[in-house]
DNA sequence: ACTTTTGACTAACATTTGTTAGGCTAACAT
DNA sequence: ATGTTAGCCTAACAAATGTTAGTCAAAAGT
């Protein structure tokens, strides 16, 4: 009763590691009921299909991403803090399952046509509010007046870059890196000048 | 004698074409050959494996990145400078190539252990070479203090992202990317004063 | 004590995969 | 004219893939 759960988020876990680290294609059903000590058809008196694993990962991931911007946006106001709050969000939701989040980022290619296109939407609100951020930013003048797309999708790459380093018994806990992007991306490389009044440590 | 040389180069834009578009073990050998209008059978005469294809690409395109790192290097002095200048290679790679490029930011993983050895020593060394760049900035006081690790890696996600939505007939061009890129790195997203010394347009 | 459920197994399946062998045709070289 | 080769074809193979069917032992529920 209780065991059967528990197998199957096994499964889901095993799944998401090897997935994650090998692609969907190139990880066989007999790969991941090996790891699990098992054969490849024991895993169909927990779980569906092949397929249904990347579904549920894919929008399970999707779903957080999506949650964590609305309670952003619903709790600050001021621009770069909610930027930063984002930022913040994002780095835990992507480090508290490297796994998982490493599939989303990287084997939703492989989802069917009509998975496909729903993730792809889900993807492209997550942007879209992403970017109206920064858009107040620029309005209220806070931010340079940048390319909204072009930092949209820059100041993503930069974060989601950080699940393909980051290490669970690293030097850095997600709060330290999450500091740390919130500067690089607000303040970038340069050294800044103490008489830069925007400046913040 | 010149068909045939054509041919081979057919086979491997394809072939790197749909590789980036759904991973290297989703795509078939039929896959590619049908694209061209023939059999896959037809396609081990002018290539010896698939895997021979993804070897090549990413080999390929890590000797490109390694000769723009080390002609940046004996070129200009300035870290700044450097740096933009790698970037602005790094951008140059990325998108005259996309395709090939995304096969090597992508697939990598799909190469045998042995060559997989080979190519993450490759890439390995070119992440050390943009971190020794950063190092000198930051001991000639005109970077920020930064962790050196994260930067690095920070940075190239920034960069690698751009082969995620640069389109060849964008309102962008691969210098205007590596312009704004090299401002967002060096500036942040933050409003600058102009009583910032540093600040450059 | 008896029945049901859980979770695994073996065997097998239909497809799909990368690849090889061998043959045909048209262009080219001598 | 004759031999060669470039470029494709069909046929086929062995291995691997996701999945289904049916069986069985142990645990749980009654």
């Amino acid at each position: 009763m209780e065991t059967q759960i528990n197998r199957r988020k096994q499964i889901f876990e095993t799944a998401a590691r090897l997935i994650r680290r090998k692609g969907y294609e190139a990880t066989t059903m007999r790969d991941i009921a090996s790891e699990l000590g098992i054969e490849a058809a024991s895993l169909y008196h927990h779980i569906k299909s092949k397929e249904q694993i990347l579904d549920l990962i894919c929008f399970d991931m999707a779903l957080k991403f999506s949650n964590a911007i609305n309670e952003v946006n619903d709790i600050y106001f001021n621009s770069e803090e909610k930027l930063r709050m984002c930022i913040h969000e994002h780095v835990k939701i992507l480090t508290e399952n490297p796994e998982n989040a490493g599939v989303f980022l990287t084997a939703w290619r492989s989802l069917q046509e009509e998975q496909l296109t729903k993730f792809i939407k889900l993807r492209n609100d997550y942007e879209q509010g992403i970017k109206q951020i920064i858009r107040e930013g620029v309005d209220e003048d806070i931010f340079d007046n940048v390319d909204l797309k072009f930092a949209t999708l820059s100041i993503l790459s930069t974060i989601n870059g950080v699940n393909e380093w980051y290490k669970q018994d690293g030097e850095m806990t997600p709060t330290q890196i999450a500091i740390k992007l919130g500067d690089f991306i607000m303040g970038g490389l340069r050294k800044k000048l103490v008489t830069d009044l925007n400046y913040k440590p």
